[in-house]
DNA sequence: CTGAACAAGGGGAAAAAACCCCTTTTTTAT
DNA sequence: ATAAAAAAGGGGTTTTTTCCCCTTGTTCAG
């Protein structure tokens, strides 16, 4: 019988190899590929360095070229390849950028092997496997009428400028506008995201990573 | 021979099942117990559940008890069990946590598994293992004289409310204090923590996990 | 017992942040 | 081609923040 081929994608190597061990138990499937980091990824696959793999584990956080970039590539170059999302990461805005961009399913590193081994059946056999976390979220889109908050480039400059200790005089020089220009980017800003001071846009740019501390 | 007995104390179970396959391959080491959190470790130990481990690897995130908790626990109760930290997190300040509470070594999770093997070998054999990311930390403690910065109870109460869109009047009703006071543990963090603004407040206990987001 | 360190509070003022309402120019979508 | 958005800038005001220097108790070690 046929092995299901599988790609980890992960820059922890002491997970990844490890992982590659567990997986390998499994008669049912093999790995034929680890790589860092989305980039060795993409290189090795635009190269055909390896055959077609069943499924790709991919991390999201890592260095260089982390998963929702590489999810977004894989998305446009070869959607038909099934993703598994990997990761410790369980807030709504990661886990949905995954599953929006084509990701197949996603699991936290705190799963139980047993779980982890019906997923990539599942993923292999139905194309999918969701857990009741994603689920969850998903329903939630559906019913709330999303919103979605897009900031524009500038914006995101200047929100990056009012995470440091400058004045808004400051941030203006550094942005080569008139403060009164940064007036209404705030005043903007706070309107948007229901904010009322700067502090508020602080947490607000920790909390959706915006800036990283 | 008598094999190196390691335990993982971990919350992913898919990293500390899959490492523990890792483990099982080198003919040197056996794992003989894996723990979710410090919690379940330490009840484990105390009801003598299972033989002394010559090593263990202890994950430093973890949800209920964490790595730093555990490490502390160890270090009071039984300093001579051979720790070697396992961890994504290359802070300064978690990982001199670790080490000045007795951990042997502090391994980042995407060390090869080479290295990983010999850190083990070397913690066993000769005690400890430090990576250069480590040693160049303890260089640096001796090298600048440290002051130690210590946050006062009622100053970390402050910090907490000061990370919110509360202005100073709200946060010195919040503690009880009149707003003037209020002004005087700014002026005083400010100074401690040369900072220059609330902001700048903001993103030290952001960074130093005072609050979390 | 005394002096240092600290917690709590205060006056007054300058600087920065927040708010409101308004104009001009450039982009963009239909 | 044109109407609607968006980007940039502004005037003027109130509130909040930041800063400096000062007083009164309390605690605690030498």
């Amino acid at each position: 019988m046929e092995k299901i081929k599988i790609i980890i994608v992960d820059d922890h190597l002491l997970f990844s190899q490890s992982l590659a061990y567990l997986i390998s138990k499994y008669k049912e499937f093999e790995v034929i590929g680890s790589y860092a980091n989305g980039k060795e990824f993409i290189s090795a696959y635009e190269s055909a360095d390896f055959n077609l793999p069943n499924i790709v584990l991919l991390d999201v956080n890592m260095p260089i070229m982390d998963g929702i970039e590489t999810m977004k590539w894989i998305k446009e170059h070869h959607a038909e390849l099934k993703v598994l999302a990997l990761s410790v990461n369980d807030d709504e805005e990661t886990i949905m950028k995954m599953i929006t961009n084509g990701a197949k399913g996603y699991l936290l590193k705190d799963t139980d092997p047993i779980v982890f081994k019906e997923a990539l059946l599942e993923v292999y056999n139905k194309g999918f496997y969701y857990t009741e976390i994603v689920s969850g979220f998903l329903i939630n889109k559906l019913n709330q009428n999303e919103t979605k908050i897009v900031l524009k480039e500038r914006e995101v400059e200047f929100i990056k400028l009012a995470c440091t200790e400058k004045t808004y005089k400051e941030i203006a020089e550094g942005m080569c506008l008139s403060p009164k220009t940064i007036d209404g980017y705030r005043e903007n800003l706070f309107q948007k995201l229901e904010l009322k001071t700067r502090i508020g846009l602080v947490l607000y740019a920790v909390k959706h990573k915006i800036v990283c501390i």
